[in-house]
DNA sequence: CGCCTGTTTGAGAAGACTCAAAACGGGTGG
DNA sequence: CCACCCGTTTTGAGTCTTCTCAAACAGGCG
């Protein structure tokens, strides 16, 4: 039977089209497809592993949790998105992962990555530029959790997940599942599912965003914008410097 | 005359000897040694920018300035540290990048980074796990930022930087100069400078610190780590998996 | 010596947190 | 099909950390 299509390969021809080899090469290192149900965890932080993840379907959360037992989540990990970064540096993980849906993932092992860095130059350098896109989305919620208040916060936040969402999806779109609670939430931007509940709910009133069960519509995107000065770091990333 | 061996030179062979062809590559790519004065800035934010520095010496930091005037201080970058990595992506700068101290910067063009990843697979693979490391230290400002108090997020920050500094003087060191304004590390770690002075004059106090002029120095680094969590991202990082 | 920038200190205000209880909602078993 | 249960969300009241505004203080440099 035909093989799905990696969803890394799927996501790095938003940028560039890739070459039969190069989608060969993706396709042969990814291995032992699975399935994790949603609330699963795929690792735990401080544990010993050396694979990395592709996301094939599905939603993660990367988290980190302090001794006195506080939770921040650090990133989100969508469909196409290599995870489990910190094992490219050491032997354990520095994050939790946990999904946060059903997901499938599959994986590849460092010494796989080795050889894409060897045999398909371009597309390691396009995995540079997408790890570089999202070292700088990184910032910009750090920027958000240090210097905004509650509300900009969480309009960060959902403008952010749309815009990745919106890679995956393949077009535009304004209202999506958030699967996630408002302890979750918290844990993202820095605040108290309490606080979370209070500011979504004052949100709401102001015209800013509508909720139906744990579905997300954007309903003034430009005020949105505005006090948060948002910006997409997913939707281009420039490839004109790729070696041939 | 022979010209000075580029400080990311050093920095990587702290993690893996590189061979001579290796070294001939970076000394070839680098270009155009430039000094930056204390206080200068090398590239603004939104500006257009399509080359990566290379610091040969001194501290810069990258800083995000919002509508409203507030600034956050996204990173911190030191002797033998690849910078501007927005540029990667973009063709603009997502970041402000100012020079703590006296620098000496020297250009790598996306071109040149380009023909890094054709030539010498293993050393752009190094110079992923590099990125992969500085990412995860990234995820830990970020939960120091969401989750702890300010006397534990000026903690963080000190042994961040005292981290840092390490790999770049190649040894132990336990005091060092900070030459940081307060409102400098107010924006680093997300409090106003007035909450700064007094919870740096709180952790003087209780013997955690001693300062003289801007010279900081760690007395009780066992309270320090017990406090945070703090865990080095960048003494070790695992080179087994790149290509041969 | 005086100026300018940066630091320290004080007092009051604001935003977010804690604790607590009530309301909601989806899923399960009777 | 209904009743119950558990996790989640909402609301309320009081507290605490951090912020704001303001003024005094310190230190380096012309």
């Amino acid at each position: 039977m035909a093989t799905r299509r990696s969803a890394l390969v799927t996501r790095l021809e938003r940028y560039l089209p890739l070459t039969p080899d190069e989608c060969d090469t993706l396709d042969w290192a990814e291995r032992r497809e699975r399935r994790i149900p949603a609330g699963e965890r795929l690792i735990e932080q401080d544990q010993t592993g050396t694979t990395l993840w592709i996301i094939q379907q599905g939603w993660f959360h990367a988290s980190t949790t302090l001794p006195g037992g506080a939770r921040q989540i650090t990133r989100f990990h969508y469909a196409g998105d290599l995870m489990g970064i910190s094992s490219i540096a050491w032997d354990w993980s520095a994050n939790t992962l946990t999904a946060v849906s059903d997901c499938i993932v599959s994986e590849l092992s460092k010494p796989n990555l080795g050889r894409i860095f060897k045999q398909q130059p371009r597309l390691a350098a396009l995995l540079y530029a997408v790890a570089a896109a999202e070292y700088v989305a990184m910032g910009d919620r750090l920027t958000s959790i240090g210097r905004m208040g509650a509300m900009e916060r969480l309009a960060m936040l959902l403008l952010d997940i749309r815009a990745r969402l919106r890679v995956t999806a393949g077009g535009v779109i304004d209202s999506f599942d958030l699967p996630l609670t408002q302890q979750d939430i918290g844990d993202a931007v820095g605040l108290t599912k309490v606080h979370v509940s209070r500011t979504l709910g004052e949100m709401e009133r102001q015209g800013l965003i509508a909720r139906t069960g744990r579905r997300m519509k954007i309903l003034d995107e430009a005020r949105l914008l505005d006090m948060t000065g948002f910006v997409d770091r997913y939707g281009v990333i420039d490839t004109s410097w790729l070696p041939g």
